[in-house]
DNA sequence: TATATTTGAAACCAAAAGGTTTCATATTAT
DNA sequence: ATAATATGAAACCTTTTGGTTTCAAATATA
């Protein structure tokens, strides 16, 4: 069975989970109220999740509580950025290059 | 049938077509002789990249050619990067803060 | 202690994914 | 005109995915 983070998040439950943690812990229960499926079907999610890295569980006398590791997204990250130039090479005038420097300014701005 | 940019580039073959047309354009047959499964089964990839729309497919005589349209991956990169907080924002003293932001210096410039 | 809660795991199921072979059609080359 | 090439699509098959229900075990609570 594959395991990788792409595969990982192509879920949209996964994404969805994913986020729900990237604040704070929360146990399986917490996590599966959530959604209308049953809480077996979100704990295999997020046992997917778990074995390609993105949550680490923690026990906490019967509960388990999920942390988000994020930081495995930079592997998508990286992968995407590889092809940026790609997509932002086609702007080659001297006009289109500025209109560039401004989305980059948006989008640097957006990040905090 | 889902079919959305984040289940597009889960598959690895996929990934591996859009690396090869990133480049340059190539008909369908070009592509299916870097693999060694069947000319259908690269079709049936190229289709499902088509109708997300990280390729466009130009008629030119009897073959198609494949034109990589990246920046759908816009999509990933901006679903990645509203998390990159959350695994960069553990450092909340002053000498890490400092630190982030000199490895988003780094990315910026690797970006251009 | 008896009961409720939280989780892990198994058995099972339908649909989707990824692959194959085969055939039809449109273009190009001989 | 005939043969070769490039593609689209159908029919079919196996494995994976995402879901279910059920049961057992561990921990907490009344």
């Amino acid at each position: 069975m594959r395991r990788d983070v792409f595969q990982a998040i192509a879920d949209p439950t996964r994404r969805e989970i994913l986020g729900m943690i990237a604040h704070k812990s929360l146990n399986i229960n917490s996590v599966s109220e959530n959604f209308d499926v049953s809480r077996a079907a979100i704990y295999k999610h997020m046992k997917i999740l778990a074995e390609c890295g993105l949550l680490e569980i923690k026990q906490q006398g019967r509960e388990r509580f999920c942390e988000g590791r994020l930081e495995r997204l930079n592997e998508v990250s990286d992968w995407v950025e590889q092809y940026r130039q790609f997509w932002e090479a086609r702007f080659d005038s001297l006009d289109n290059y500025l209109k560039e420097l401004q989305s980059k300014e948006k989008k640097n701005g957006k990040k905090k």
